[in-house]
RNA sequence: GGCGACGUAGCCAAGUGGUAAGGCAGAGGUCUGCAAAACCUUUAUUCACCGGUUCGAAUCCGGUCGUCGCCUCCA
């Protein structure tokens, strides 16, 4: 069984197959650092996380490459508003940036090239391209000539007349077709700039992405990673220069990732529904959003709102309690029942690591993936519900090895990180701290509600039942006594 | 206007030719003084609609309606 992937380029399903045998080298588009990052942004990076983090596990080498655009007009933009220089700008996102994935626990990418490193590189590459004459200059600005190169518009499965039909093209009389675009802009007074054949300026916003791959990866690579909305025209752009200088076929698999959105519509900031990365950290666990990223096939939207969260919150604390439960037994145990595991628990469970992986060689099919982590957990669920009081080694053993067989699974997702009773514990403290009342006082009370209960004074115990309640602290009476917990927000 | 994606239970979401995974919510049950929590069980004769192909379609083809996206910076 191979792994295959969509590739956008074809619009179906190939199997991988890298250039160099067991070695994938990728390329992911990463921030244009102008502003916090929003969940949109959080998405790409869990995304292509989990992809590596698959790959790896398949037993391939992963050369990852994500880079920052810490030079562009946005950046430039932003940071004259703000009164401080564009560098400075662009390094305080950067670093932001940086904790977010931190928070989100993302991996860092093995090269993390920046724009502004690269412009040798960069002025190299369009030196390559002008003496092939594929780009032309006009004034300061040099221009690349889509015309010029036969296969333009192959990734986004558009044509050169299609495009002007849109007539929504920006009319500059210096470009010899309108669809042209600027490989290297001049410097205006008070803008970042270096140096060039074409006089002082800075690159274009497609070409360091072919400049840095190019160093990085070489000619040709497997995997070119980004948003559905880099298709066009950074993709297809970075196509036409990268084919144009080398004449060897760029990338073998162009894998794009949908949306976020909210209320069905695409976050973005000019519609300002857009979330950052921090807010919602703030609100949810970082594996709340993982979980609630992985829910849905990387390719199609995902829409964020209150419920799809509330929805995900729940399925991660389902999963952390049957871990948590399942800790709790003894490894070992010695005059032990007969096992009460049925045949069909059995096959689900041993056949979760396989089923699993079916999904994921299915372009990274996490839905599905974690459709069968939920199935598992029930078996397990269901085993432990018929647990005797001194339960089977094999019972035992089944479902220590299971708790184990879904937490490695689902560290691919980067889920299940946590020590599962330290989970629900941290929760409890983080509420519990927001909340006005302290520990002692919790106690005291239950303990009240005790006397009162072995008084069989039902009424005052459960006014103070309901009071704690009002305080969000529910009460569990159990066998050995009375348990409570913070009524985790949701 | 051009191009493309999607439409599966109350909600989220897999499934792309062989008879509807999984999660959330709901209902019933175990437990409990009653609860709560937890767990178990259960929940779509049917996949937007209309035709067609096929022994067989949510899955393929044609059409209709609806939603969204790209065509300008965008993850």
């Amino acid at each position: 069984m191979s792994l295959i992937i969509f590739n956008t380029k074809t619009g179906r399903k190939i199997p991988i197959e890298p250039l160099e045998p067991g070695h994938i080298k990728m390329y992911v588009c990463g921030i244009t650092a102008y502003d916090y990052c929003h969940i949109g942004h959080a998405r790409s990076a869990l995304v292509f996380d989990m992809i590596v983090k698959y790959l790896r596990y398949r037993g391939y080498r992963v050369t990852y490459v994500r880079n920052y655009t810490d030079i562009d007009d946005k950046i430039i933009n932003r940071a004259n508003e703000q009164n401080i220089s564009s560098e400075e700008l662009a390094e305080k996102f950067i670093q932001a940036f940086n904790e977010d994935m931190d928070d989100l626990r993302v991996a860092k990418a093995d090269i993390e090239p920046k724009a502004t490193e690269h412009v040798t590189e960069i002025i190299s590459l369009i030196q390559g391209l002008i003496d092939k004459d594929l780009a032309y200059q006009v004034g300061n600005d040099v221009y690349y000539a889509v015309e010029k190169f036969g296969n333009y518009g192959q990734l986004s499965g558009r044509n050169l007349e299609e495009m002007h039909a849109g007539a929504r093209v920006s009319i500059n009389e210096q470009k010899i077709n309108p669809m042209d675009f600027a490989l290297w802009k001049s410097s205006k007074p008070g803008e970042p700039t270096w140096d060039s054949p074409w006089g002082p300026g800075r690159p274009g916003w497609h070409i360091e992405c072919s400049a840095m791959s190019r160093k990085y990866l070489g000619d040709s690579f497997d995997i070119h990673g980004g948003g559905k909305d880099l298709i066009f025209p950074h993709h297809e752009n970075e196509i036409a220069q990268s084919e144009g200088a080398t004449g060897a076929p760029f990338v073998n698999l162009w894998v794009h990732h949908g949306f976020v959105t909210i209320k069905e519509e695409k976050m973005s900031k000019s519609l300002g529904n857009f979330l950052t990365i921090r807010e919602v950290l703030e609100k949810y666990e970082a594996e709340v959003l993982r979980l609630f990223v992985f829910s849905t096939h990387y390719r199609n939207p995902l829409d964020y709102s209150d419920t799809t969260m509330k929805d995900a919150v729940a399925g991660l604390d389902r999963l952390y309690n049957c871990l948590a439960e399942i800790e709790q037994l003894p490894d070992k145990i010695d005059n032990s029942a007969s096992p009460v595991a049925t045949e069909k628990e059995k096959q689900k469970l041993a056949s979760v690591v396989d089923r699993f992986q079916k999904s994921m060689d299915n372009d990274f099919n996490t839905a599905q993936g974690l459709g069968h982590i939920f199935d598992a957990v029930k078996s397990m669920n269901r085993i432990k519900q018929s647990l005797p009081s001194n339960p089977s080694q094999v019972d035992l053993d089944l479902l220590k090895h299971g708790g184990r067989t879904i937490k490695k699974l689902a560290t691919i997702m980067g889920l299940l990180q946590e020590e599962p009773t330290l989970y629900i514990k941290k929760k409890t403290e983080e509420v519990l701290q927001k909340l006005d009342i302290d520990q002692a006082a919790i106690e005291q009370l239950i303990q009240e509600r005790e006397l009162a209960r072995q008084q069989k004074d039902w009424a005052k115990a459960d006014a103070i039942r309901d009071k704690l309640l009002a305080q969000q602290i529910e009460l569990k009476d159990g066998p050995s006594g009375t348990a409570w917990k913070v009524k985790l927000p949701v």
